[in-house]
DNA sequence: GAATGTGAAGGTTTTCACAGCA
DNA sequence: TGCTGTGAAAACCTTCACATTC
């Protein structure tokens, strides 16, 4: 339990760490100092060991960190050494896209479930897992002990769809619906907005844009 | 040309005021305070109101915001006012779903080309588009002048492929593929890592997150 | 009265710079 | 010598609060 309040940026920034100690790990480092790993990721040697300082000291002066053992501990920190069990509602273009993302299943985002409210789809068989009717989602939710879920539905009947799915006492929820959604302050609640980055694109091709901050 | 530097976080919230306008146009809604459109957003309506006044004086006092007109503003701000013409390379899972996202097409990214090495689908129509071999990406891209590129390749692959969009003098890209691209610094690069914010929903579980400053 | 636009204040995040250790 | 860990400084971003305008 994490006491200090960590800012979102540095949760992000460990995902980049431990995507870049995987690559190094395969690439046969045993160590690698915070300049390289800044370097691969596009940071500076400073923020990353200030992100590292706020969860112990992993590192050796005069050598690096040891990458097998920061990597785990990485995952360890962000809980992505276990399985999550997640159910996906939505199984259309998005939502079938993301059954196949390998990268979900590599970091133990297991999906176990898939949810959807046509009646074609329902019953159905979609790499291996059969598609439930939407009206159980609640029951389903419960019964399957589900811990996140992520919605790829239709921005108008997403509110809806997050109304069950908080009555089901699921406590994390990834939103995929361009649309911004109301959930008790219980509920940890995120959002990929595809768009967003392709506006951020345009805007900087119109604008020839220098941000302040990078990113 | 908006000279003085604007962050990128103002620029996300554009997005975000963008998309809830749109609604408020469709509920005949005619001017909109910044408290309601932070409310909408889940901000303060300090932070609107400072973020519009970076690109201009929009409202007025005692009424608030014309919601037709700061609109049409705002797209014109992020240059999504027009049709861009975007190539997409990689008709996997990800990529397939990408063409049928009937949000792109909303906001002007036209999704005019396709490119893929698996010559069982090079040359078939895809969605009203045949698909190309990425052989000839350079000169492609080229010839249809192509502004923006999506990748939606295989991590392994995409700084190859990466190479070849920036040979083709394309300046802004959007990657999919879990990897940091290596690119000069005149061109613009977004990633879209969809593993982040599982990562963050795990880290928040693991470790009852309250985070420093609201996302 | 209602709500914007905006300097100034207050927080937060990043970067600096260096002591300390292998 | 090389590189971490970390207070302190700098940069940045958000919020406050109020003059201003309709």
């Amino acid at each position: 339990m994490t006491r200090k309040r960590i800012s979102e940026s540095t949760i992000h920034r460990l995902s980049l760490y431990y995507r870049a100690l995987s690559l190094l790990e395969k690439e046969n480092y045993e160590t690698v100092s915070s300049k390289e790993l800044a370097k691969r990721e596009k940071l500076t040697p400073a923020q990353v060991r200030k992100d590292l300082s706020f969860f112990g000291t992993f590192g050796t002066r005069g050598l690096g960190y040891p990458v097998r053992e920061l990597k785990h501990q990485i995952s360890s920190i962000l809980g992505i050494d276990r399985v999550w069990r997640v159910a996906l509602v939505g199984v259309g273009n998005i939502g079938s896209a993301l059954v196949s993302y390998k990268e979900f299943a590599k970091q133990g985002f297991q999906i176990v479930k898939l949810f959807d409210n046509d009646q074609r789809k329902i019953g159905s068989n979609h790499k291996g897992i059969v598609i439930s009717d939407i009206a159980n989602l609640e029951t389903e939710l419960r019964e399957a002990n589900i811990e996140i879920v992520v919605l790829a539905v239709p921005a108008t009947v997403a509110q809806y769809i997050t109304d069950d799915v908080v009555r089901a006492g699921i406590k994390a929820i990834l939103n995929f619906a361009p649309v911004n959604l109301k959930v008790p302050p219980d509920i940890y609640l995120r959002h990929e907005n595809m768009s967003m980055e392709l506006e951020y694109l345009s805007f900087a091709l119109v604008n020839n844009h220098v941000p302040k901050r990078n990113s």
